[in-house]
RNA sequence: GCGCCCGUAGCUCAGGUGGAUAGAGCACCGGCCUUCUAAGCCGGUGGUCGCAGGUUCGACUCCUGCCGGGCGCGCCA
């Protein structure tokens, strides 16, 4: 409706004189919106003001112009002037309800559009290293990516998830020697953890694991372990130089049985995040291993290229990339002096696989902390020969958590963290997944356990459910009445909804593609969240205000017919959410 | 010090590429169940949109400078 009435804007200013408006006008100029105040009609268009300047006249004085000249419209039921110079549209009742006609009609798929058809895009989210359990903040980018590749499906994207594994590098030794430790004393070995290691109570249980599946067999004496190792952290050392000689310690003492205590470490790791993530609801094309990028030659390919264009250069014994050049603030290593890749090497090499693979928009999901990391990714990738503006990176905001009043400490440091397994057993999937996306993703996230977990009034949860379970409730009251539904008597009998609550409800439904179409041109799942609620909002107004199952059968089946949208929409909108819509509660 | 995000009602937050009297939930006050689930509805109280300038016919929205909060500035990831 809206494209209707830019392009009826548009034909009739083309239609007016040159002297009146200066021609032709830039379409981008013209755009209608919905209007707040159901007393300003519709729709409305502020073209007038717009271009008033450049047709050198007062804005009402265009408005007029334009309203008179209005080509004829079957939607338009009139147009009028308002304001400082609007142009407030009309829609006519048979028009309003073509929107019903089609959520009923097209069912699952009302709210989709063709609107990204074509593009290829990857979303990369969560990616958190394989290193411990997923955490709350884990979450919120979980619940948060994966309903913007709903949104973006439902848009006619083509969308591919992808879960990055950190399964190389620095923090899996760390964990592997953190596993092997726990595992030492649970064989009896009086060794003390090390400072800089993993804590959580889940490295125990790997430990446990390891200790069922391979018995003694890599157990080692203290003493041999412990021998010549530098001081820790607690005895006046350095924490990151005692584990790294740790981990060089347990290479040697173990040789093949290095890599077996990893293995089993990342698989149990791994195999506890596909399960918490499956749990919620979030799922992806495909795990993307860190570890095949150099088993693939993939990073050398990438540093050659660099190095051929020279964006590459040697200091202090490091590979550095000339990241200044392509807009950050300052070179980054990419191989250190000893030889070893940092953490952008590899992930660089990906993001240029993924170009590779042919994806046109490369979508980031990071956790806020991470946004000095861009201009260094983009900086890499525009090196490499692909455009810069490819790379789209979400940062996610915090998330706190407050029982009530009382906000729950997280220390990180001591694995003291809150897990996004407790918090789903705590308050339920679907409260979870609405909480994380009630709020813009730049915005600070307060979670409030208690408000999450009620089961009254206060929860907004329930709110949207229920208007769901509220059609289904009226259905079945229908049933057990032995009243028959009849859809065509009813979407023939549209016109009979004639009170303001229904126009209302109407009017609702009407926008949820326009909601669907911006929440993900905008990557603002909250979007959707505040129009379900909204939604509800106005069905239950109307529920309260007039009785669906009336003697009259026409205007009975109309009602029920408006009814069935709301739960239509309702449904389309948590299913994107990744929010169960409950037939009884 | 530099960079990114945030600052809107008592609390938590919405406010399309600038547009009409700044909205919602909760809290608070007052109404509505012999009728389809009251997890609901209706009404009311409540605001210098952090502060000060600037651009504009028009600024919560854009620009500059302050103030306050969060995060980041590793050969960590």
């Amino acid at each position: 409706m809206k494209s209707d009435l830019e392009r009826l804007i548009a034909d009739t200013l083309a239609s007016l004189p040159a002297d009146l408006i200066p021609q032709p006008v830039d379409r981008s100029w013209i755009s209608v919106e919905r209007t707040r105040d159901a007393q300003h009609g519709d729709f409305a268009s502020n073209i007038a003001l717009r271009l008033a300047k450049a047709a050198g006249r007062k804005p009402r004085e265009l408005a007029e112009a334009i309203v008179a000249a209005l080509l004829p419209h079957a939607a338009v039921l009139r147009a009028e002037v308002a304001g400082a110079g609007f142009i407030n549209f009309f829609i006519a009742a048979d028009a309003q309800s073509e929107a019903l006609r089609q959520a009923l009609t097209q069912g699952a798929t009302y709210g989709e559009s063709r609107s990204g058809a074509g593009q290829r895009v990857i979303l990369e989210f969560v990616s958190a290293n394989p290193t411990g359990p997923l955490h709350v903040g884990h979450g919120r980018q979980a619940a948060w990516g994966a309903t913007l590749a709903n949104l973006l499906r439902a848009t006619g994207h083509a969308v591919h998830r992808e879960y990055y594994i950190n399964d190389a590098g620095r923090q899996v030794d760390i964990l592997t020697a953190s596993v092997w430790v726990r595992y030492l004393q649970q064989c009896g070995e009086a060794i003390a953890f090390p400072d800089n290691g993993y804590r959580g109570d889940y490295v125990q249980d790997i430990g446990a694991r390891l200790k069922g599946a391979h018995g003694a067999s890599l157990q080692r004496p203290a003493s041999e372990v412990l021998a010549g190792l530098p001081p820790d952290a607690p005895a006046g050392g350095d924490r990151e130089k005692y584990v790294d000689a740790l981990i060089e310690r347990m290479r040697a003492l173990l040789g093949a049985g290095y890599d077996t205590v990893l293995e089993l470490s990342l698989a149990d790791m791994l195999t506890d995040i596909r399960a918490d993530l499956a749990e919620f609801g979030v799922e992806f094309e495909q795990w993307y291993s860190e570890r095949s990028l150099s088993g693939s030659g993939a990073i050398e390919r990438a540093l050659a290229q660099l190095e051929a264009q020279g964006n590459l250069y040697r200091k202090d014994g490091a590979t550095w990339f000339r990241a200044s050049a392509f807009g950050d603030d300052e070179d980054r290593v990419l191989t250190r002096a000893n030889g070893q890749h940092t953490y952008f090497a590899p992930d660089l090499a990906y993001h240029y696989d993924k170009r590779q693979r042919g994806f046109e928009k490369l979508i980031d999901v990071w956790g806020a902390d991470h946004h000095g990391y861009i201009p260094r990714m983009r900086g890499g990738i525009t090196a490499l020969g692909e455009p810069g503006d490819s790379l789209e990176v979400c940062l996610i905001q915090f998330v706190s958590l407050f029982r009530g009043a009382e906000k729950i400490p997280m220390g990180k440091r001591d694995g003291q963290f809150v897990t996004l397994r407790q918090l789903r057993g705590e308050v339920g999937n679907d409260a979870c997944r609405l909480f994380y996306l009630m709020r813009s993703h730049d915005q600070h996230l307060d979670f409030d356990l208690e408000l999450a977990k009620s089961r009254n009034n206060e929860n907004p949860v329930y709110y949207i459910q229920y208007a769901h379970a509220r059609v289904c409730s009226v259905m079945k009251q229908l049933q057990s009445r032995a009243l028959p539904y009849d859809d065509a008597t009813g979407l023939a009998q549209l016109p009979r909804l004639d009170l303001p609550a229904e126009q209302a409800v109407l009017t609702a439904i009407s926008r949820y593609p326009e909601v669907v179409e911006q929440a993900a041109r905008n990557r603002t799942p909250h979007a959707l969240v505040h129009y379900l609620r909204d939604l509800a909002n106005a069905f239950h107004s109307w529920y309260n205000a007039a009785p669906f199952i009336v003697e009259d059968t026409a205007l009975r089946n109309a009602r029920l017919t408006l009814a069935l949208g709301v739960q239509q929409v309702v449904r389309n909108g948590l299913t994107l959410l990744g929010v169960s819509a409950p037939e009884t509660m």
